[in-house]
DNA sequence: TTTACGCATAATGTACTCTG
DNA sequence: GCAGAGTACATTATGCGTAA
């Protein structure tokens, strides 16, 4: 079924309207819905400055309840064994004054001022609050900033992703980004899916909103340089898992061969030197084979359980198929835990504690210590709920004959298994001894086959090491790449990076009933055609409709009809469809019998990317974004006079946003505050001031000059808007605590709205002393973008003093421009000649 | 019609392995 | 020893069908 904008704002109206409850303070539904605003911010790119709801005034509405209700209810069922109860939603209302705190449940990272966090991995949920202290099974953690590796060999995430801003270890398909954005690089980039952006293409791409629009993250991964091309192709990945597979088979094999032989020599010499074996427990020994010979069990299980095993992980195994895995590893598993019905906790380092030796074989069997860990970790699966993921029997091994009638293996028998000290020691000592011979043999093993590779790649010259390079700037040819590293994917065909323009064309190829007007046209409609102003002049310019027909009736008849004609409804009576328009709302007493209201409807309709609203309806029922729209929608009532801009002003605003754009293509937004004052940071920033008209048509003196005397400041602003991504790195700490101290203020909620530090930027450039030689020159420039600023901020403001709010950072921004100048030692005049 | 729930699966983030 | 690929896994988010 369709579902076309003026459904939804009709549904949204009735909502907000006819359905008020106050809602208590300090609920934990206020800040999961504060929390959803600013996720709704964070994908918006900041279209509305959601920090001015007054959650009191809210009214209850089911869909954010049912929202809020599943994603308590996921918490909850993957929290796996909990006392706690979720809140029914059907108490929504009761529990609305409930105090306890809201921390969502979704992964995150620690970056965002709203504690959006639990990183990949749990966070505490309102419904497990004992989560934390209880024991994690899970053996994932958040990133830690360091991986692979102990003590000095950690690698340390100390760069910034030129992506999102998280962390960073080293480059990833050419460009540095954090692991995440390499993995959603991987897995994207050669999707052949169109992936859409719900709203303008522009949205901001950080920690936090980089899960909210998968297309502006992949265009800025392109953006920013990443190279689909060097991602490996399906053949190579599948070479390259031959040949681990063919070198782990190997290495295992002679490092067990190795292994046997040297501890038969050591069991020689053992038995004649020692004396005799402490007496073992006789019950013990014979009731699990508790103590097999080693070899034995090498012997009998290695060939028959490893390599059948090994094959069967590596074929089954993938990323995309998880799910699989579960029913077809249950052999598997069952051999590997062979034990883990008695003991509750296998973590990696209780691998070879002797207790655990009953059947030491499974965890030997994978081909290296890395794997073992690997392989035993999959043991928290068990983690996920049984009663909705395993419902069969599990990992509890069919063949224990020692397992009672409830499946479980008798206490008794684990406590004397346990209790067998010496035999403990023994079998430890056992391991200890294999384990060093396969180590040592591994190390052998692994020259060997480097120096088998080496000869396998005769007549191909060694690829130096490039450690600590960058990559080229320009990538080898497929060609050559292959040439040179038989490892490498065969480079796909290239394909071009989508642009907004390739993007428009396809959204307007998807489906012929989408309103395919321009965005650009219908955001200017929608910015003009205000309550007060309904009588809207403004005509079509894409050639949708007839030249000079006025797009508001346009627009609206377009709604009106595909709204009846594409419902699905068998029965045009059905009420549905009756209240298809705002008239029919009307008369349905829904609305007041004024026309304002109606005209309203009209032009909120308006106010959604109607391709979007259109896949949401109809395929993303339980979506969250959907009550996100509405409390858009509801913004927009809540502000009845949005200010009217000049055609000029339109102009000054779409050319400050593009170069705030141009900033973030540049990758401006990840250089330090220190380094944008360098040659490569002025650079590129003077070459992006190219946009705004006003100053590329100054002579290039002034241009200079201007340059001069307000970078600093012009470049304060940007770290304002950045400073999560852009570091203090170098800066004094005084300066930097002036910085910081100017992130405390108030007027940092207007962030939300990236256009008015973009315009602010703009207004500081221009913000020359009143003696200076150019303030003739840029003081209109100033005055107009100052107006336009006005109206930007008033724009999705509910409070009149926010622009004179922001006004008093300036000051601290000016001083700590100065401030900055005096420690960059301002800029060069020879330099500044080479940049106009 | 709304709510609650089971189930399936897509998407994501992280720690890790492996190779050159 | 390291960089930069890929892999495996845990976890969350989302959607759909259905029953109360
Ligand atoms: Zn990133
Ligand atoms: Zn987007």
């Amino acid at each position: 079924m369709t579902c076309s904008p003026f459904k939804v704002s009709l549904r949204l109206y009735v909502i907000f309207y006819l359905q008020p409850v106050q809602v208590a303070n300090n609920s934990p539904y206020r800040k999961q819905f504060i929390f959803q605003q600013t996720k709704l911010y964070n994908k918006t790119g900041a279209a509305e400055n959601y920090s001015h709801y007054d959650y009191h005034q809210m009214p209850y509405n089911s869909s954010v309840a049912t929202s809020m209700y599943n994603t308590r209810r996921s918490a909850y069922l993957n929290a796996c064994s909990t006392s706690e109860t979720i809140t029914s939603q059907r108490n929504h209302l009761a529990s609305w004054s409930q105090d306890d705190d809201y921390i969502p449940t979704s992964c995150g990272s620690n970056n965002s001022p709203l504690q959006y966090h639990s990183a990949k991995g749990r966070s505490s949920s309102p419904i497990d609050q004992n989560y934390e202290t209880r024991e994690k099974k899970s053996s994932r953690k958040r990133a830690n900033t360091t991986s692979s590796g102990s003590g000095e060999n950690k690698r340390t995430a100390n760069k910034i992703c030129r992506v999102c801003g998280d962390k960073a270890f080293s480059y990833n398909f050419n460009v540095i980004t954090c692991e995440s954005c390499k993995a959603f690089f991987r897995r994207n980039a050669n999707k052949e899916k169109e992936i859409r952006c719900p709203f303008n293409e522009r949205c901001e791409i950080n920690t936090v909103s980089r899960r909210f629009c998968q297309r502006c993250r992949l265009a800025k991964c392109f953006n920013v340089g990443m190279k689909k091309e060097w991602i490996m192709s399906d053949e190579a990945r599948l070479e390259k898992k031959q040949r681990v597979e063919e070198n782990r088979e190997r290495r295992l094999q002679d490092a067990l061969n190795r292994a046997m032989e040297e501890d038969s020599i050591d069991s020689e010499e053992q038995s004649l030197d020692e004396a005799p074996e402490p007496q073992m427990n006789q019950q013990n020994m014979q009731d699990e084979s508790m103590l097999p010979s080693m070899q034995q069990q090498m012997n009998q299980n290695q060939n028959q359980n490893q390599n059948q095993n090994q094959n069967q992980q590596y074929q089954m195994k993938d990323d995309s198929k998880q799910n699989a895995m579960f029913s077809q590893n249950n052999d598997f598993s069952n051999h590997a835990y062979d034990f883990a019905g008695m003991t509750s906790h296998t973590s990696t380092s209780q691998l070879y504690h002797p207790h655990q030796m009953v059947d030491p074989i499974p965890t030997t069997g994978a081909s290296s210590t890395a794997d073992v860990s690997a392989t035993t970790t999959s043991m928290p699966t068990m983690d996920i709920d049984p009663t909705t993921t395993m419902t069969s029997n599990g990992f509890m091994p069919p063949s224990l004959a020692r397992m009672d009638q409830s499946g479980l293996i008798p206490p008794v028998e684990v406590e004397q298994t346990l209790l067998n000290v010496q035999a403990q020691a023994q079998l430890a000592a056992q391991v200890q001894h294999v384990q060093a011979a396969i180590n040592h043999q591994q190390q052998q093993l692994a020259a060997a086959v480097v120096a088998q590779q080496v000869v396998a790649q005769m007549g191909v010259p060694p690829v130096p090491a490039t450690n600590n390079l960058p990559p080229p700037i320009i990538p080898p040819t497929p060609a050559l790449q292959q040439n040179l590293n038989p490892m490498t994917p065969i480079a796909p065909q290239i394909i071009q990076p989508p642009t907004g323009n390739v993007v428009m064309n396809q959204i307007n190829q998807q489906n012929s009933d989408m309103i395919t007007i321009p965005k650009e046209v219908l955001l200017k409609l929608i910015q003009s055609n205000s309550i007060r102003s309904m009588s809207c002049s403004c005509s079509c310019a894409c050639g949708r409709y007839p030249p000079g027909s006025n797009i508001v009736e346009e627009v609206t008849k377009d709604l009106l009809n595909g709204g009846s004609s594409n419902s699905s409804s068998a029965d045009p009576q059905k009420e549905e469809t009756r209240l298809e328009t705002a008239e029919d709302m009307q008369r349905n007493g829904l609305l007041p019998s004024d026309d304002s209201s109606v005209q309203w409807l009209n032009s909120a309709a308006l106010n959604i990317d109607p391709s979007y609203m259109e896949d949401s309806c109809s395929s993303r029922r339980d979506s969250v974004f959907i009550p996100l729209l509405e409390n858009d929608l509801f913004s927009a009532l809540s502000d009845p006079v949005p200010p009217e801009f000049t055609d000029l002003e339109k102009e000054k605003l779409s050319e400050v946003n593009a170069l705030a754009n141009q900033w973030m293509n540049d990758g401006l937004d990840s250089f330090s505050l220190l380094e944008l004052h360098k040659d490569r940071g002025v650079r590129l920033i003077t070459n992006g001031l190219r946009i705004i008209t006003s100053f590329d048509s100054l002579p290039r003196e002034d241009k200079k000059l201007l340059v001069y005397q307000r970078l600093h400041a012009y470049c304060v602003v940007k770290w304002i808007q950045h400073n999560e991504s852009m570091s203090l790195e170098g800066i004094k700490s005084d300066l930097a605590h002036k910085l910081t101290r100017i992130l405390e203020h108030d007027a940092m909620n207007l962030r939300v709205q990236p256009s008015v530090f973009n315009t602010l930027a703009v207004i500081l450039l221009y913000h020359v002393d009143e003696q200076s030689d150019l303030a003739d020159t840029v003081q209109g420039d100033r005055d107009e973008y100052m107006k336009l600023l006005q109206k930007v901020v008033a724009m999705n403001s509910m409070r009149d003093d926010e622009f004179s709010q922001l006004l008093e950072i300036v000051p601290d921004v000016l001083s700590a421009a100065a401030y900055l100048c005096e420690l960059t030692g301002g800029l060069q005049e020879y330099f500044l000649d080479t940049l106009f």
